[in-house]
Order: C-alpha cells, then structure tokens, then sequence
DNA sequence: TTCGCATTACGAATATATTCGTAATGAGTA
DNA sequence: TACTCATTACGAATATATTCGTAATGCGAA
C-alpha cells in the first residue's frame, strides 16, 4: 500500500472546487466544472475519489454533499515538489522564475514576493 | 490537426536529457534515465517522439543520434502555464510563491529573483 | 401507496500512456 | 561471403485515466 495519492489531472479540477467551496453536491461540482462532459463522468470520479479518500460524503440526505479530505497545502506541495524534480531539475526557484517570466504578476504580488525572498534569506542567514 | 504537443512524463524525462547533452543516441538515454525499465521502452519513446516532431535522428550511422526539436523554453512554458491554469487558478505568483516556500533556495537564487521582480515591475510601469 | 424524477451505483467502452517481446536490419569481422 | 551482435522496427500487452450508458435507488407529490 501507500500508493501515490496525487491527485489525476480530473481530480485536482474537483479538488479546487471542493477547496474553494468548502462542501459541494455533486451537481454543484459538475456546473462548476463546466468541462461539457456528461454528469455521470463528475459523478464517477466523486465516486472514484471516495474510494481513494481524497473526498468524503458529508450527509445521508440527498443529494449527498461532498468535502476535500486530501488538504490543499500538503497536495500542492507534493505536486508541486513532483514537477520541480521532473521539470527543473529540483531547483524551485528556477520553476519560481519561469512561472513568473510567463504570465503576468501585479504590483501587489510583486511585493507579496520580495516579502517572501526576504524571510527565506533571514531562515538562510540564521541556519548555518 | 494542431494537437497539444505537450509532452507526456516519459517524454519529458528524454526531453530534459536532450536538452542537457545536445545529442544521444538511444543507448545513451536510456543509461541517463536509469528507469530500471528495457531498453526498448526507451527506444519506443524516441521512435513516437520523432514521429511527433519532438526529436530529430541526425545520422544515418549507427547508432543512431537524436537531437530535441522542441524547444525547451517553449515546452516549458507551455508546461507551467498549464499547470497554473489548473492549480492556481491563474495566478503565477501563486505558483512561484508556493515553489518557493517548498525546496530550498540559496542566497544567489534569492537575488536572481529580486532583479526578476524589479524587471517585472519596470515593465508593468511602462506598459500603463 | 404509487408515480415521477433527481440522484446514485455500477459496469463497461474508450482514450491515452507505458512497457516489452520478438523479428528485422545492418555494420564489422572471420 | 557468412556470422555475430548491437541496434532498430513493429506490434501488441498492460496500465492508467476518462467517459458514459443504463439500471437501481429513494424522496416527494399526487
């Protein structure tokens, strides 16, 4: 046992949902999504993701509502911790760079990052 | 036509190895890769990725070399605007903070972002 | 209670990715 | 030339992920 737990690319659309929303129906989840598939195909996953304990069911009444149990923090940080390795080599902050290097970043995030930089440097300078 | 082009893992695992060494041939891939798969798993990922376009043979001395034709700053911006898509909802800086606060990240690194954040923000004030 | 409808369960089809067995090929050598 | 062996081609098996059809279930209304 003790599978790999990382969520497949269908899950993690229906984690962040569960994450953002707290609890949700599956109808809820599948509007959500809006992904044109059918909703026996949202369904089916809630139910695969039941079986691995990445969700729980909530109530007995229907329709069932449904909550991430896998937490969000631990699950990015193992995706995340994946692609770094797979993709950079396992330098994080070269996956940092070229994230940022793509999209675009406000002024506010620019400075939510140099926070960031500056407490990692102080957790440098006072390990060694 | 004008599918994805992304690579898949096993992909981009012979990807990254091209990148480095400029040219493999099969043989030397797969000892890099160190899978603890066959040889011919290799050799069958190099034969559908030429087919893709995602790699070019050089020779036609064997063993045969091959050389990456995706580009990989493109692939991987590519890879990691998918990535933020779907676990960021969007947001860059979300995904680079969350790089950050993983791994470990040396001083030199640090200000290698710092001029990137001041880059990005020279940019955004101009572009107003 | 019985019907109608939303919801749920389940199995299976499809799609995609990975893995390898085996045969074909070709270059060097006896 | 004929043999040997590394390399390559190819088809198929396996694994994993996605999608949906259809039947079963259960609640509320008539």
């Amino acid at each position: 046992m003790s599978k790999n737990n990382l969520p497949t690319n269908a899950e993690l659309a229906i984690l962040n949902i569960l994450w953002e929303t707290g609890k949700s129906t599956v109808k809820e989840i599948h509007e959500k999504l809006d992904s044109g598939k059918g909703y026996t195909t949202t369904l089916k996953f809630v139910q695969i993701m039941r079986e691995k304990k990445m969700v729980e069911r909530l109530s007995d009444s229907r329709p069932h509502q449904y909550r991430a149990l896998a937490e969000q923090a631990k699950t990015e940080k193992s995706l995340i911790t994946t692609w770094v390795d797979k993709l950079m080599g396992g330098s994080a902050a070269s996956l940092a760079m070229k994230a940022l290097g793509n999209g675009s970043v406000s002024n506010d995030e620019l400075n939510e990052l140099r926070t960031l930089l500056n407490e990692i440097e102080d957790k440098n300078n006072s390990n060694q």
